[in-house]
DNA sequence: CGCTGTGAATTGCTTCACAGCC
DNA sequence: GGCTGTGAAGCAATTCACAGCG
């Protein structure tokens, strides 16, 4: 069965909703509650976890510990997964240091930047290379995951050596869209446009 | 007649992307490329373009000066807006000099952190304040967005700030969701959660 | 021709309504 | 009684198909 692209969405952020509760040693969790912890409906929800065949037995609501572990599962959140930052401007370091990822989830375990200055000028403990060793670091290390923060001029450029070593996700951040092959799931994250989006709404 | 939200958020994407173009003095553009651009569908972009009653005069494709004009008059994007930023913690601070917001229509004018030795630490052109102070100088100054890059405990308190002082948006970059008066224009940047949803996908 | 503009067809998503269960 | 699970209904968004136009 194939899944909707929405409902992939809102079961990560029910993932993460899950983890939340989990942490506060909450058992159980209603439909009702997790939408509203979503923006969603509690339909929508109860349709979401049904549709990936995680039946959430019920009582009081879905248990919390299985059916995240359940979600783990099928949407393949179980494994810590490795994930570089290209471009260490503001934003660049500013996610290399990003606590929580690593914690969600995700190894940032590389960075990588275009300017020797500003790699020794970085004080961090993860390891930052020069832009010319990317793809021999990202496919030796088994990078899955880019983080694209360059400006628009080399985000296509480093998309591109991204790919070539192997990574099976891009996440942009710089102002342009890219083009990826798609088996290469790509997201982006337009700064401006999150702005815009809101004003246009005023 | 009421536009859908999917269509606001293309026709935002869309106003860049005409942005662009215009930069490279780029006269025509084809809803074809415009879908390519954005990521969607050409039939999608005519159905956008023309349902905020924008009737792109045909040749060979639309004027990009013409309706990037018509577009930021309909989508309220031609005055500069004031945002400010909340929390000056790494993100916090790479947004506050994120430059190219400004040239975009958003005037960041001013930071507010709860710790008065990182503001005192922090070398901006950009006025730094304590959060105590967030009430009044957003009211004194009229702004009317407000950027969330505080940690998850404190993210409510300070929406709650925020909309008390006026502002007509709010841009959510913490991990959790928050509750806001539904005049109230919000949005949120979930990092994790972008990650999170490429994972899935793999 | 090439490209827009748009009713009509279609697809897909969300909401409803209610049966089933503890 | 409260909450899940799900077929059916309803709604919204996208896609199609083709007329119109320079």
């Amino acid at each position: 069965m194939n899944i909707p692209s929405n409902t992939i969405d809102r079961l990560c952020k029910i993932f993460g909703q899950l983890d939340i509760l989990g942490k506060k040693s909450i058992e159980f969790v209603s439909s009702k509650d997790l939408a509203i912890a979503i923006g969603t409906t509690e339909y929508t929800v109860r349709k979401d976890i049904s549709l990936i065949g995680v039946t959430g037995f019920t009582r009081k609501g879905y248990e919390v510990v299985s059916l995240k572990e359940q979600l783990g599962e099928k949407l393949n959140l179980k494994t810590q997964r490795k994930a570089c930052i290209v471009g260490l401007g503001r934003l660049g370091t500013a996610l290399l240091d990003y606590e929580k990822f690593k914690q969600d989830g995700f190894d940032i375990v590389a960075g990588f930047d275009s300017s020797i200055n500003k790699i020794e000028r970085i004080h961090t403990s993860i390891d930052v290379f020069s832009v010319a060793e990317l793809e021999n670091v990202v496919s030796q290390c088994n990078i899955e995951l880019g983080i694209i923060a360059v400006p628009s001029e080399h985000a296509q450029d480093i998309a591109d050596k991204l790919v070539r070593a192997g990574v099976k996700g891009i996440l942009n951040f710089s102002p342009v869209e890219i083009n990826v092959n798609e088996n290469i799931i790509y997201s982006r994250i337009d700064l401006t446009n999150a702005l815009r989006s809101i004003a246009a709404r005023f």
